[in-house]
DNA sequence: TTGTGTTTTATTGCCTCC
DNA sequence: GGAGGCAATAAAACACAA
């Protein structure tokens, strides 16, 4: 063992390293490690007879970090692939097999957890835009159902005024049926406007029949009770119960609701894929 | 060749659990 | 209090365009 080298002591969870004469070292990127220091790091062995291998230090610059072979990177993953957590006994296993100081073991086990994870958030991240772009599309459609319906049902109440106003000749008993339609359509419109977004949809019925506007004790509220969508869109309310916690009313307008209900759908689906759970990186 | 961006290996510090 | 996990970060190794 030439002098000068330095030991990685795996059992050593901090950065002490030890030099060929046994003399201990700090390293590593936050303690400051000078050019001297670094010239002295030893690097990584990928199997055990290299561990006292002259020859590996002659010809390896000291200060190169060691990639992992493919084979041990191969092996590595397929444990992982079995189970991403390492319990000892499995880390000194693995460890001795790769010719790998279970220390190594252990970090790669770490960073590959971490990779595994922003590959997820990715993957999450996709899968919940993609949810979001449907439903947006669904409520754009749905929206111009709903304000071509306005529209005629519109055309339709001038109709029928026409009919009330200059309606000379026309029976008592069918003006109450008339009168009976109306409200009937604009309560109707009214259960419609809540789920639009128009601020002021319900306007086009006030505005054309005002004398028929309910007189405060009708079902639904006339006052409109807009639920803000992301980017600033007002979108229907979420329906009661798959209301999220954090949108208890203390709504901020950043869309908790709807985005609650978005990632519950895009958590059912990630379960119908028989895949993990997402949430066990959000605890 | 060189500059630059990405990936991999490793450390550090903090947190949680037993 | 020690072990192990994680986030943040450093730095070497690698890929690749100009």
């Amino acid at each position: 063992m030439g002098s000068g080298h330095v030991f990685f002591d795996p059992s050593c969870h901090g950065n002490m390293l030890f030099l060929g004469n046994g003399d201990p070292v700090f390293r590593g990127p936050r303690s400051m490690m000078n050019m001297e220091d670094s010239s002295k790091r030893r690097p990584f062995f990928s199997s055990p007879e290299e561990l006292y291998d002259e020859e590996y230090y002659d010809e390896q610059s000291p200060e190169k970090k060691r990639r992992l072979t493919p084979e041990q990177v191969h092996l590595l993953e397929k444990s992982f692939e079995t189970e991403n957590k390492l319990e000892p006994e499995r880390k000194t296993q693995l460890a001795k097999k790769l010719g790998l100081q279970p220390r190594q073991v252990a970090v790669w086990f770490q960073n590959r957890r971490a990779r595994w994870k922003t590959k997820q958030l990715e993957r999450d991240y996709d899968q919940l835009k993609s949810s979001y772009d449907s439903l947006l599309s669904d409520f754009d459609s749905i929206r111009k159902d709903n304000d071509k319906l306005k529209s005629e049902v519109g055309a339709l109440m001038e109709k029928l005024q026409g009919k009330v106003v200059g309606g000379a000749g026309v029976s008592e008993k069918s003006e109450v049926v008339e009168l009976d339609t109306i409200t009937t359509v604009q309560v109707k419109v009214k259960a419609e406007d809540r789920l639009s977004s128009g601020s002021g949809g319900s306007a086009v019925v006030d505005e054309h029949s005002p004398q028929l506007v309910d007189s405060g004790d009708s079902y639904f509220h006339t006052d409109h009770e807009e639920y803000p969508g992301p980017g600033g869109c007002n979108i229907p309310p979420p329906v009661d119960g798959l209301q999220s916690e954090e949108d208890d009313g203390s709504d901020d307008g950043s869309c908790h609701g709807y985005f609650s209900n978005v990632f519950v759908a895009a958590e059912e689906q990630h379960h119908e894929e028989g895949e993990e759970p997402l949430g066990w990186f959000w605890s």
